[in-house]
DNA sequence: GGGCGATCATTAGAGGGACTAGAAACAAGG
DNA sequence: CCTTGTTTCTAGTCCCTCTAATGATCGCCC
């Protein structure tokens, strides 16, 4: 790997106070990671039951189910980002598989209601949850601060990212949230 | 570990002291950033001119340039977790669109060297280049200590998943050769 | 220095997953 | 009732990756 030696340097005065300015590194940093998922997940998919976008519905409608909340074909769609159509066939590949179940929406025929059978927690139990125990082993030795703070920002970069769209990276005008 | 649906909460003691215990909330914060980047990127791929891949493939083969390191085909290919076939189909495309251009390894004459062109930053420039500067907005507000601390972490995450393959989340042996 | 296995890139063919376009069923309001 | 908008599904297409097999070259050992 090569020492990435193009790092803005930040101005050296403030070691403990809050400061305005960005941090580089760690945008950096975090494509690191995550092209390392993707370059993991893709050398590891003959060994891995389901895709990514299969496993982050499924991940989403088990969210859902704990909060109580119920999900519908649509809320699927919207949450990863993908089109109605994508999302039947994804449904129907989970639902061939056992993962979920299609039921009936009692308030409204149009909308199906989706719910994850027993088997939907069996991939976080496979390899998945070996990757899991390696990636919490990576998280140690930390205090309950800087946990908390990494976990800040990381939710707050979620929510960046969840505010764009098409029309904002073709408008560079924040058109409001 | 039966499901652990909310968090294992830190025993309460330790505000500050160094703990040896995981951080399963980073692991949560991480899944939902990749996941709302991934959505991100999917929403917003009409206006981005790369694929996924292709835009890895692109920074990888800009960092060994800066880091002064040539690239070839099959480096690329293990980088990026796929196989040779689809790299050069990758390659391909890339050298079509004029973002790199094949060149004979002088070393040796069954593999070529990849050379990015002047083109190669484009994609940084345009969409890309906004997506960064959002997510450098939400890395605001920390002092140098947490900063440091969180590339830290997110180094040893990629570098754990660096570790993983196939037969490693088959085998849980750590016996590989 | 000639043969032999290993390595590198490529081609050919197949499959998965996402997209666009359009249709059917239903909801909601005039 | 009728019109307009929403929700899901079908049909057809495209892009990207995979497996399998090929041609060219390297490294090595005899």
């Amino acid at each position: 790997m090569p020492a990435t030696p193009a790092h803005a340097k930040p101005t050296g005065k403030g070691q403990r106070e809050r400061s305005p300015e960005p941090r580089p590194e760690i945008v950096e940093a975090l494509q690191e990671f995550t092209s390392a998922e993707a370059a993991m997940r893709r050398r590891s998919r003959r060994v891995l039951p389901l895709g990514e976008t299969d496993l982050l519905a499924l991940r989403h409608l088990l969210r859902d189910q704990i909060a109580g909340n119920i999900t519908r074909a649509g809320d699927l769609a919207r949450a990863l980002g993908i089109t109605t159509a994508s999302t039947t066939s994804l449904i129907d590949r989970l639902a061939r598989d056992g993962y979920l179940v299609r039921e009936n929406d009692p308030t409204d025929r149009r909308s199906i209601v989706l719910v994850p059978t027993a088997q939907a927690m069996a991939p976080s139990a496979g390899p998945e949850s070996l990757i899991q125990q390696i990636l919490l082993d990576a998280t140690v030795g930390l205090n309950d601060t800087e946990a908390t703070r990494i976990v800040e920002v990381l939710r707050r970069l979620a929510r960046a990212l969840d505010g764009i769209d098409a029309d904002a990276l073709t408008e560079p005008q924040h058109g409001g949230s």
